[in-house]
DNA sequence: TTGACAGCCACACATAAGGGCGGTATCATG
DNA sequence: CATGATACCGCCCTTATGTGTGGCTGTCAA
């Protein structure tokens, strides 16, 4: 396995160029498409940037094909989908990591978003089922209404950001459950942007 | 504008042949990678395929350019959302397309899948929720159980089907609704294989 | 029965595109 | 201060790939 090393200003500028043209055209660029953008006069210049992009497990590229750059997309285009977050921080820990939600030509977006399976009926009033995935934006402020993934002491839950006096509460849509006021304790790890079912 | 002309079994194979291509290794392929899938001795008759499949608007090529095999989304990749379904059968009139939901990455299919945008709540206890869109593999039939679209006299709804006695109910999930019996006047439209929603 | 189109082949050709090799310069780091 | 990584250039070569021309067969509707 190749290690994701960080990468250097100039890598990420070949790599956000290489993306966007995939985006736009759904084709990867060539060498010499790479090149002339950059202003580069040598096809050598670019290759040599997409072997340090392909050597830290950015890319990956096939001799001798024309335009053979493939983006992994583990590593950038797609949303980890979470089956728990523990406490702390969204860490994306690897062992939380269920799977790959590849949905880049959905939402795609510079900010970091990440994908939650539901655990739990406490939303489903709000149409929040159980192993639902609710795709996330991260952000540590929410507006009141707005659907958030909230961490809760330890746990990560989805609920609904009230109002309450002129405090605020994480609202369940289960009349099961009790509204929890926002404390010291609770902090908002992101909105919910999206809710997607599959099926089986 | 390119009409949208129907094709040829052939032609079918080959544009299926490239969107598996794209969707395998996100990269198009090339006039002799198709050709020798199909086992064509000629790069002529590969082009010539590509150029019909372009006359009848579902790809469009650059000239001069390698790989460069577009594949025209409205045409084929992705799903109609619809507004509503009209009597007899979901006939994708332009009319009711209320837009394209642009998902081939995460639920391709031969058969045809469209979407289509819930009207009522009368799911609602299900996580099926007023425009949450639903994707809908198109089957007359289907087993019990299964959440399926129906067409009920002139209308669309979105029910689970459910066995009563010795026939079969359409089940709302909201206890303000009764159950359907599934008689002539009904017919099974597609079944519900995803449900798709975005927060503002 | 003529014409349009689908489907194929063979061959030649031009250009698009990747790869190799050697060189220069800078910068951080042990 | 040697080493390695980054970041570039130039030149040349090989391979990959699209295009043009011409010709063949069969089907199908006018």
């Amino acid at each position: 396995m190749n290690e994701k090393r960080p990468l250097t200003d100039k890598q990420k500028e070949i790599l956000k160029f290489i993306y966007q043209s995939v985006n736009a055209s759904n084709l990867p660029p060539t060498l010499r498409e790479i090149g002339s953008h950059f202003g580069y006069s040598s096809t050598g210049t670019t290759r040599d940037h997409l072997r340090a992009l392909a050597r830290k497990g950015y890319i990956r590229i096939a001799a001798n094909k024309s335009r053979a750059i493939e983006l992994v997309k583990e590593a950038l285009f797609s949303f980890p989908i979470l089956g728990k977050v523990q406490a702390g921080l969204p860490t994306l820990a690897v062992e939380n990591i269920e799977g790959y939600l590849d949905l880049h030509s959905l939402v795609f977006s510079d900010e970091s978003i990440f994908a939650l399976k539901v655990r739990g009926d406490s939303m489903s009033e709000a149409g929040i089922m159980p192993d639902d995935l609710v795709l996330v934006k991260k952000q540590s402020m929410a507006q009141v209404g707005e659907t958030v993934v909230a961490l809760i002491g330890e746990e990560a839950t989805v609920k609904r950001l009230n109002r309450k006096g002129d405090g605020y509460v994480l609202a369940p849509a289960n009349p099961k459950y009790e509204p929890i006021p926002v404390s010291d304790d609770v902090s908002i790890l992101g909105k919910v942007i999206s809710v997607i079912r599959r099926y089986s």
